[in-house]
DNA sequence: CGAATAATTGACCGAAATCAATACGGGTGG
DNA sequence: CCACCCGTATTGATTTCGGTCAATTATTCG
């Protein structure tokens, strides 16, 4: 199931081949799930939670109005809905945003890691918290930052945490989303998602085309979206590569 | 040091006598911190997390132009940097707002709890998933309520934790805020701040003025701000009376 | 090829920010 | 006891960023 991915790039250390017996022992079942599927349901009861092995999968409410807002985005390697183990239910959707793949593990055995395995139980806890830190920059995002400023934030986030798992090259990773879920994300209108990423482009700090990001000064992107990525508690040397003062070994 | 209000009000069982007294055994001493203070600074490691006794903390970050922001509050009862147990290092301050008095929990014993109290582990797991979903909410108040919107969110939101301690009635609480501290919560400026308080007044919402927040009409508020309780997981009597729907037994 | 979805561009509008004064209120010290 | 101050609150005038409405052009995919 590669449950390493869950740390990699991570500044703590790996999960001993004794933790990872015990996560894959975990799995019940594997479910696949075609773009646009809710996975989970705002307010449903549930009693397993989801690793996602591969795809993309968006955390959002719905408002008032009918309009869509993301809370949160994930990735192969992230186990999306662990916070459901505590919580019991959960009070947004996750929905795919793309096919899925997803790992089932029923609540009864995370149950069991809580009373045999502290320290994997510690783990487990800080990814959730991982999340919560990822909220506040969502927040922080929203509250403080200009358009261009926020997609800007957004990008260099989403690169950072590709970065980790060997999906981001540094300057270049694929991002299935329209321009309106782009929007969602940061909480603008797709009209002017469109614009700012023309100036984006025309500044010559990124292009993002085809569900391509092609990040053309990484350094000044992380500037203008006053991004930095302690939060997502990345090794040293990812840091780096996030913030564009060094340079990934995987770029061409 | 009455950990009691840790769940108090929540839709959960009660703490039992033990849990209690394990984490009571668990402060090594109590701390007492004037307003203003930073309690917590950003990126630097702690090895203690606190449970705030009396007065309100809040939690925020500084952006490149110096400006604050809010990303969560927290008053009497909360724990308000178990976080810090797993993470070790914080991603923002934790600042007083008023005087407030701490309890000190060194994260050795929380090692311990997590060794020999899986259940309590769980619980503490909880309180912390608890604080991110209120970063969900606070995402959505940025990304899609209006200025009054928000500001009703905001104020409903504090009602029903302050109605779970016991220390809103409902209608009434005290809240030591500035309006320019309510803006850095609210994603707005101090100026527009009071130009929204004084259209809730005048729409006999709610008035908030020396430090004391009355609502008028809760049922109009909450719907005002699109405002739903679930996610603070209250039982079903303080979930209903946080809406309008019924009346505290306290209320006047 | 054609239908649906996504991207792009233009014209206009409006909510909240910004800039700038003024008023209030409650402590402090003369 | 009153005068002074400083932080907070209030109000007005103006600007601006991003939203809304509306239309057109690209893509993608069956």
């Amino acid at each position: 199931m590669n449950f390493e991915r869950l740390f990699q790039g991570r500044r703590t250390e790996a999960l001993s081949p004794v933790e990872l017996e015990v996560l894959n022992n975990a799995v019940s079942q594997v479910r696949e799930c075609p773009a646009g599927t809710v996975v989970v349901k705002q307010g449903v009861p549930v009693h397993e939670s989801l690793y996602l092995v591969s795809g993309t999968v968006s955390r959002n409410v719905v408002d008032a109005s009918g309009r869509r807002h993301m809370m949160g985005l994930h990735f192969g390697g992230d186990f999306i809905d662990l916070h459901a183990f505590p919580l019991r239910v959960l009070d947004h959707n996750l929905a795919a945003l793309t096919d899925v793949s997803l790992a089932v593990v029923p609540h009864e055995r995370l149950t069991g890691i809580l009373k045999d395995y502290p320290d994997l139980t510690g783990r487990l806890w800080f990814l959730t918290l991982l999340d919560a830190a990822m909220h506040r920059q969502w927040s922080f995002r929203l509250s403080s930052l200009s358009a261009p400023a926020r997609l800007a934030h957004f990008l260099c986030e989403t690169n950072a945490r590709l970065i980790a798992t060997g999906v981001s090259d540094g300057r270049r990773y694929p991002l299935s989303m329209t321009q309106a879920e782009l929007g969602e994300a940061c909480g603008l209108t797709n009209v002017h998602v469109n614009r700012v990423l023309r100036g984006l482009r025309e500044q010559r700090l990124c292009t993002f085309r085809s569900s391509v990001v092609e990040i053309h000064d990484l350094e000044g992107l992380a500037a203008l979206g006053e991004f930095t990525p302690d939060y997502l508690y990345l090794d040293e040397t990812i840091n780096q590569q996030a913030l564009g003062l060094i340079r990934s070994p995987s770029y061409g």
